[in-house]
Parts: C-alpha cells; sequence; structure tokens
DNA sequence: GGTCTCACG
DNA sequence: ACGTACGTGAGACCC
C-alpha cells in the first residue's frame, strides 16, 4: 500500500531552529535547523518507509488570508537571520535525498498539504502530516495521520481521528471551531477573549460549531455569553482564518511524489560540508568513498584524501621485517587506554608507510629484540607524523622509552585551527577534514562497563588504519596552518611544548603525605564541631553537604528570606550566605563548614588519592588542547587551582617540597600580565606610561578615575579601581561590573565612562576588536592563535554580547598564554643549555614552579625572571616576582 | 549525567 | 529590551 508523508517545511524548520543549540561548522554557517530536519527526514525514513512524499513551504510573505484580515500573522518576531540563512541549505538537503519540495505564490505550506491530502484520501492512499502546528488536525480522517511534533523536535505525537476525539472531545473539523472560539497568539488570530481551551472544547461538546454556538448565544449566562455576542465576528472570521484551504490549484500530481530513495554519496557529500560527523557514521557513509570522486567532491578542499587505498596491513611481521621496513615509516600511532595519560596502559604501536602498515603490541616493543625500534623512536633526525604527541610522550616515558623527531602532531593542529571544536578525536578530526578510513574508539572498544579490547586482528587493523589517517592529515592540517599563518606557532612552539610538559609531568611534584595527612585530621576534628553546631541550630540532622536539605533547612524550616533562586530551588551559595550571615546563628557556622569541607574532600582526600605509593610524588596533567583561549589546564588532580586567597587553604601548599632534601620551591610570577598585554595591544598612552613608569596600576587607575592624587588614594577606592581593570580585561559591562562591587548599574556605568575618558586607547581596542570579529568571525593572539566567535552576530542579545565580550578577552587572555608558554619552551632550552639541576614542575597561568638544589638558587633567581620577562618583547616591560622556600607555601 | 558549589588565574 | 563578568576542574548530591 502506498504511504506518502507531507511535510510542512516552514514549521519544522522553526521548531528545529529553536529547539537545538546554534551549532555551526568551522565555515561560520549556521546548521542546527538543517541538522534538525536531517534527523526528522532519516526518522521517517526509517519508521514509515514512505513511497511517497513531500516536504511544502510557505512562498512569500503575503497570503489570501491577508486579504482577508491584514494583521493576519501580525505581531510575529522576525525570522531570525541565523534561520533564514539555513532555508537554502534545507533545500539543498531535500535535494540531496531526492525529497519533492513545492510551493505556491499566495498559498501556505498548510493549504498545499491540506489539498494533496484530500486528493491522497480521495485514492485511499495512507498520509501522514508532519508539522508543528496543531492546526493540521483538522486534515485527520480515516487514512490521514497529523504528526505533531513535541518538546522540539525530538519527539513527535501522531494523531488519528480517534486519538483526537479521545484527547480533546472534539471531531478533527471542529479543530478549526476550536480555534475560531480561543484564537491564536501565534498567528495574531483573536478569537473570542476571555475564551481559552477549556471552555471553547465545553462549548463546542454542546453546540457543535462556531455558529451553532452563535446561533445559541441568547442561552449562555453571564458574562460569557456577553463576550461571545460582542465578538461573533471575530469567532467567525478566526475561523476562517483557521480553515486550511483544501482546493489549491496544484501542478503536482500525486505520482509525482513518488520516492525511490536517495543517492548516498550526494548525502555524504553535503553531510561534509555541514560537518554532520555523527551521522555520517550512523549512515555509514564514511566507508564507503571509493575512487569515484564526483565533481562536487571534488570541490571540497580536502576530500581527495578520501582516495587513498585501504593500507596493505600486516600484522604478523617479523620484528626483523619490522625493522627492515622502519625507514620508510612516515606516521606511527601510540594506542594507549585510560583518561589520565600518567596511570594509562599502554596497548602498542602502529607503523603506516606507502608500502605496509603494521602493529606493534606493547610485549614486543619491550623485548630485548626491539632495540632497533626503540632508537628508531628516539631519533630526532627521522622526522614523525602522530596524534597527540604530548600523551604518547607520557605514555612511552613510563616505560622508559623516548620519541624524538616529531614534526606533526594531528590533535594539536586541528586544536589550534580551531579550539572551540568540542571533541579533537582522531575521527572526529577525520570526519571534519572528509578523510575516511577509521572508526570511532567508542565502535571497537565500546565504552564505560561495556569497554573491552577485540582480539588481536581487530585491534591491529583499528590501530593500522589511525596510522594511515594520521599519515594523510598532517598535510591537510598544516596546509591550513598555513593558510592562518599559524605554522609558527605549530611548530616553534606548542610542539616543543608538547615535549616540555612530558617531561615535567613525568617528573612530578613530591608531596608531604604525612603533613597532608595532618592537615586532614585536624579539619576532620573542627568538621566534626561544626556539624553539631549546625545541626543544634536546625533543630535537627540533615546532609549539609546536600544544597536541596540546606535551602529546605534555611528557607522552609528557620524561615529566612529568600535571596536568590536556582534553576531548581534555593540558592545557598557564599553570597546568599553571607548576606544571611547577620540574620542567623546558623549561617557563620554554615559557611565554616563550606570552607574547611572542601579543603578535606577536593584538597586533603583529593590530594592523597592521587599521590604514587613508590615515588610519594604527584603527575598532574596539563591539557594543551582544551582551553579556548589557549591556556593548559591540569587535571588528575589540578594543581591550577590550589587554595591562595585564604589562609586556612594556602596551608595545603606546605605539603608540596621539593623531591630531595637540601633543595628549595622556587616560584616565579608575572606582575600584572593581562594589564601589560592589554596596554601593549592598545597602545594606550597612559596605561604604557604607568607600566613604564614601574607604577601600582590599580592606584594609577583610581587617580585618574577618581581625578585624585596618589596620596589621596585609599584603599576602597583602590579596590574598585581594581575591579574595574578585571571587568576591562574580562570585556567590561556595567552589569557585570555593579555586581561585582555591589553597587547601583547606573554608577558602575559612570565609573566605566570615566575610566574609558582616561584610558581612551583602551576604549579604542574594545570598539575595533569587536568590529573587526565580526568582519573576520575570529579574533587572534598576538602569536596569530585563533578563536572562532560564530554569535558575534547573532540576533540574541545575550548570545551576540558573551560573544563580544569574548573577543575583548580572548586576545588579552591568550597573548598571555602564548607568553607563559614562550617562556616555558625558553627555560626548559636555557636549563640543558646552563647544565642545571633544576626542574621546572608546574605552570599556573601566570606563575611557573621550580625545584632548584641550593647551590644553583642564586643562578635561578636571576634566569627565571629574564628568560620570562622577555619571552617576548612587547612595547611596555614585563615584571616577575620570584620567591623561595622550603614548600609552594613559603614560596611567596 | 546534570546541577550546584567552589577552588584557582 | 536584554539580564553576564573571562578561562578552567573537581566533589557532592540526586535522578
Amino acid at each position: 500500500m502506498s504511504k506518502l508523508i507531507l511535510i510542512d517545511g516552514n514549521s519544522i524548520a522553526f521548531r528545529a531552529f529553536f529547539a537545538l543549540p546554534l551549532l555551526s561548522n568551522s565555515s561560520g554557517l549556521h546548521t542546527n535547523a538543517v541538522f534538525g530536519f536531517t534527523t526528522m527526514l532519516l526518522r521517517l525514513m526509517d519508521e514509515q518507509k514512505p513511497t511517497h512524499f513531500l516536504v511544502a513551504f510557505d512562498a512569500g510573505k503575503v497570503t489570501f488570508r491577508h486579504s482577508e484580515y491584514k494583521e493576519y500573522k501580525g505581531g510575529r518576531a522576525k525570522t531570525p537571520p541565523e534561520l533564514s540563512e539555513q532555508f537554502p541549505l534545507i533545500r539543498e538537503l531535500l535535494k540531496a535525498f531526492s525529497i519533492p519540495q513545492y510551493e505556491l505564490a499566495g498559498y501556505e505550506a498548510d493549504d498545499i498539504i491540506g489539498t494533496l491530502t484530500r486528493m491522497a484520501d480521495d485514492q485511499g492512499m495512507e498520509v501522514i502530516v508532519v508539522s508543528g502546528d496543531k492546526d493540521m488536525l483538522q486534515l485527520a480522517s480515516d487514512n490521514v495521520k497529523i504528526a505533531i511534533t513535541r518538546k522540539g523536535i525530538s519527539e513527535v505525537d501522531l494523531y488519528d481521528k480517534n486519538e483526537i476525539k479521545e484527547k480533546y472531545g472534539l471531531s478533527p473539523l471542529q479543530i478549526i471551531d476550536l480555534k475560531g472560539l480561543m484564537g491564536d497568539k501565534s498567528d495574531n488570530i483573536p478569537g473570542v477573549p476571555g475564551v481559552g481551551e477549556k471552555t471553547a472544547i465545553k462549548l463546542l461538546q454542546e453546540y457543535g460549531s462556531v455558529e451553532e454556538v452563535l446561533a445559541h448565544v441568547g442561552e449562555i449566562t453571564g458574562k460569557m455569553g456577553e463576550k461571545i455576542a460582542e465578538h461573533a465576528d471575530n469567532a467567525r472570521m478566526s475561523k476562517s482564518l483557521a480553515t486550511i484551504f483544501r482546493e489549491v490549484p496544484l501542478e503536482q500530481t500525486l505520482e509525482q511524489l513518488q520516492y525511490d530513495g536517495y543517492d548516498g554519496q550526494a548525502v555524504a557529500t553535503l553531510f561534509r560540508k555541514l560537518e554532520f560527523r555523527s551521522l555520517i557514521d550512523k549512515m555509514d557513509l564514511s566507508g564507503g568513498v571509493s575512487d569515484e570522486l564526483d565533481a562536487e567532491q571534488e570541490s571540497l578542499t580536502w576530500a581527495t584524501a578520501a582516495l587513498k587505498p585501504d593500507p596493505a596491513i600486516d600484522f604478523e611481521i617479523s620484528l626483523t621485517d619490522l625493522v627492515a621496513a622502519l625507514p620508510k615509516v612516515q606516521a606511527i600511532h601510540v594506542e594507549s587506554i585510560g583518561d589520565n595519560p600518567n596511570a594509562a596502559e599502554l596497548i602498542g604501536l602502529s607503523f603506516y608507510s606507502e608500502a605496509q602498515t603494521f602493529y606493534l603490541p606493547v610485549s614486543l616493543l619491550l623485548s630485548n629484540e626491539a632495540t632497533e625500534i626503540r632508537k628508531w623512536l628516539a631519533d630526532d633526525k627521522i622526522p614523525k607524523k602522530l596524534y597527540d604527541l604530548h600523551r604518547s610522550e607520557i605514555v612511552m616515558g613510563w616505560k622508559g622509552i623516548e620519541i624524538k623527531g616529531v614534526k606533526s602532531c594531528i590533535l594539536l593542529a586541528a586544536y589550534l585551527l580551531d579550539p572551540t571544536e568540542t571533541s579533537h578525536t582522531l575521527h572526529s578530526i577525520c570526519s571534519k577534514y572528509g578523510v575516511s578510513g577509521i572508526r570511532a574508539d567508542e565502535d571497537i572498544y565500546g565504552k564505560g562497563a561495556k569497554f573491552i579490547l577485540p582480539q588481536q586482528a581487530a585491534l591491529s587493523e583499528h590501530l593500522c588504519r589511525k596510522a594511515n589517517v594520521i599519515y594523510q592529515l598532517a598535510d591537510i592540517l598544516e596546509k591550513e596552518l598555513e593558510k592562518n599563518e599559524m605554522s609558527q606557532l605549530y611548530h616553534d612552539l606548542e610542539l616543543p611544548l608538547s615535549t616540555v610538559l612530558a617531561s615535567m609531568e613525568l617528573k612530578g611534584i613530591k608531596v608531604n603525605k604525612d603533613e597532608l595527612k595532618k592537615l586532614g585530621e585536624q579539619l576532620a576534628i573542627k568538621l566534626d564541631e561544626l556539624i553539631i553546631q549546625i545541626h543544634q541550630h536546625a533543630g535537627g540532622e540533615f546532609n549539609i553537604n546536600s544544597p536541596k536539605q540546606m535551602g529546605e533547612i534555611l528557607f522552609d524550616r528557620l524561615k529566612l528570606p529568600v535571596y536568590k533562586k536556582t534553576k531548581t530551588g534555593y540558592s545557598t551559595n557564599v553570597e546568599v550566605l553571607e548576606w544571611l550571615e547577620s540574620k542567623h546563628d546558623i549561617v557563620k557556622h554554615i559557611l565554616l563548614y563550606r570552607q574547611l569541607a572542601k579543603l578535606q574532600s577536593t584538597y586533603v582526600e583529593g590530594l592523597l588519592k592521587e599521590i604514587k605509593p613508590a615515588t610519594g610524588k604527584i603527575h598532574t596533567y596539563f591539557k594543551q588542547t582544551i582551553a579556548a583561549t589557549g591556556r593548559l589546564s591540569s587535571q588528575f588532580p589540578n594543581l591550577q587551582n590550589i587554595p591562595v586567597r585564604l589562609e586556612e587553604g594556602r596551608k595545603i601548599r606546605k605539603v608540596f617540597v621539593p623531591h630531595q632534601t637540601g633543595w628549595s620551591i622556587l616560584a616565579a610570577d608575572y606582575s600584572q600580565i593581562e594589564l601589560r598585554v592589554l596596554a601593549h595591544i592598545s597602545q594606550d598612552e597612559n596605561m604604557m606610561e604607568a607600566f613604564h613608569t614601574n607604577l601600582d596600576i590599580h592606584t594609577k587607575t583610581a587617580m585618574d578615575v577618581f581625578g585624585v592624587e596618589a596620596s589621596a588614594v585609599d584603599s576602597n577606592m583602590r579596590r574598585q579601581a581594581k575591579a574595574v581593570n578585571f571587568g576591562i580585561v574580562y570585556g567590561i559591562s556595567d552589569y557585570g561590573l555593579s555586581q561585582n562591587l555591589d553597587i547601583t548599574r547606573a554608577d558602575a556605568a559612570k565609573f566605566i565612562e570615566q575610566y574609558f575618558a582616561v584610558f581612551q586607547g583602551v576604549r579604542r581596542y574594545m570598539d575595533d576588536i569587536v568590529k573587526q570579529a565580526r568582519q573576520d568571525g575570529f579574533v587572534t593572539t598576538m602569536l596569530k592563535r585563533r578563536r572562532y566567535l560564530t554569535d558575534i552576530a547573532h540576533s540574541n542579545f545575550n548570545l551576540r554580547s558573551f560573544a563580544e565580550r569574548t573577543a575583548m578577552n580572548t586576545p588579552i587572555q591568550g597573548t598571555a598564554a602564548d607568553i607563559i608558554k614562550l617562556a616555558m619552551v625558553q627555560m626548559d632550552e636555557r636549563l640543558r643549555q646552563e647544565k642545571l639541576a633544576s626542574r621546572m614542575l608546574l605552570q599556573v597561568h601566570d606563575e611557573l614552579v621550580f625545584e632548584v638544589p641550593l647551590e644553583e638558587m642564586e643562578i635561578m633567581q636571576r634566569i627565571v625572571p629574564e628568560v620570562m620577562e622577555h619571552a617576548l618583547e612587547l612595547s611596555v616591560p614585563m615584571k616577575v616576582d620570584v620567591n623561595s622556600g622550603a614548600s609552594w607555601y613559603e614560596a611567596k
């Protein structure tokens, strides 16, 4: 039997657009509505298996309904440009799927669908109408079902005649009368004021139709009757507007809507352009690319890579043959399992050459017979390409094996090309750049509890394929980097940095475990006392760690005033608690409890878990390919957020000590690196002058903003000026500043205005960078690091404002990151040159931490600031403060 | 897995 | 009219 699917194209596009976050591909094209539309199509095809198909669109702005009622659809918000630009893509999508599409001037999609529904119904065809608009329910019949999207587009409610009866107690045609009485805000159809769905249904169940209701209006008592009588004309017109016109003069015949499926190649090509990776995988289109490339595919910059034939894979190769094959190897892959590289299990290596590709399990790699292979890996003069140099060096480093001569790291390159990309797995990079030939790790290994290593043959094939695509991707990505002028950043900074980081992480930092345990015991005593006191004040026991229970105690039981709410209930954060502190004695105990509980769980217990028993050290992992600004982040554990602001927490730093007795910890931090960077980038005369004369920048800001002498700046003025400076770096807004300083928005705005009056170069920079971001779609740092800002021209104020602040902040934060990274690479080099035993241990965004033997203390005190201050020359001097002591705590 | 809270620069 | 400061990671709770 034939089955016809009719889609209301505009309605589904709108639904998809508002249901999904604003996705966009790497060229800044928004794709969320297209994506939603696509998933809808795929599901319909899969579940319904239609024999006939059509997507109808509204044509133009004016329809016959406007001549009837010119306010029809008036007051509707304009279609956001982010959606408008997607309509051509949706048309393209339908073309790729070979699905007929149709529109007709003067008519809406509803009318086209209504007409076709009538025609199909007459022929006894089964029909499914898909829309987000409940008006469509009027089309239901024995053969016609209506699918209405629910909760965005992920689910639909399928209505047939009976279900409409069940849900509304009305026949399909009475849906029109329902609209006539209750109106429709979104189409600006008035209906009868005061009549909602409930009342309308009651009336229709009693009288049957709008006309009958009006005829019996005398019987309807009270206000309701008057209202209906008064708005009788409205009701009639509304009904007429809501009626779908089913006699559209169509050129399309039902036969023309026959659907015979689609060409996978055309769809795959479009999906690649749109970067619908998950869909490409789902449809298994990625593996199917064969030798013949169609013209369209050729237009993709990197599609040719897909031409590469499958590698010849040898997993039964002898070690002797393998060594003989090494000179031709161009790419390798180091496979390891586990999130934490310092605890990951090394599985094996694969090697790619044009002639053959082979796999070497870890057991063989570590055998005596593999010396030649390890030598090859450690040979700096043999160029290699791989994916994730940083992780590979750590994993191999734990086995005592070095990798040198790496000229390409796919992960690093992909990150630099777009640091905001959510995933940089080898598989996702392949999809993005049109390289086929590997499956996702998850496909091979499963995930979570289901994780399992496959048989040797399957494992070997998967890893060999990885080495193969690494080889293919290297060229593609490096050409892109070259285009973006990022080659130097990649080769001279980020790649060497990977090695520097790996060596820091492998060394680790010594932790005084006994001291840490002692701290934990002291905390436990205080926490126990606090728990008792808090429960007493509360008049009963509850879990203080549960924000939900805490909220109930404070606001329901103790009836404290509610200051702020979260999405799910009462907010109980520090800001709220500090506001409540004077109102109840329990609050100060809670505040102290929170502070100490954080120390106990995150820092005492958390750090204890990370100490390697054999060495007493902690080995963090600095992620090099996560932060959108170019900063590093630290994991397993995070050593970039060890407490410092409050003394109780700061004591945690006492447990970070040198790994040998007689050594010291040396910490060096940049003073005001971000504001110095801002002074340089903006070339603001006043600010540059301040740094040249080595003034305290916050005091200087206070002097200028308040118009007073240095001697007249009190601590409060300096504090406010400091907050303004922070705000400037973050991309200032009066609202943000007002929150931070707890002042009115108007006062905050005045501050900012005064600030810009004296720092005019800064104002110019802020204006220019936003303009430039709008023009280019991205911003850059001094070293050409790039961040795309897809929302910079968004119609939504919040999204656009956020993008604008990001445009202001990223060049500053990112350049600061560039500078300290440069300093790290140079410092590593310098330590080697000077043959020093001192070791670099940690980086905390503007601070480097070293351990230093006594005899090197003097030279390190000199060298470290020298290297850091001159890592990159700016038009203002850099300033670095150096401190040393027995632990990180003392090095302040 | 999402939410809240809080630690750092 | 809109209603956030920029960038991270981790622990606890709760569904």
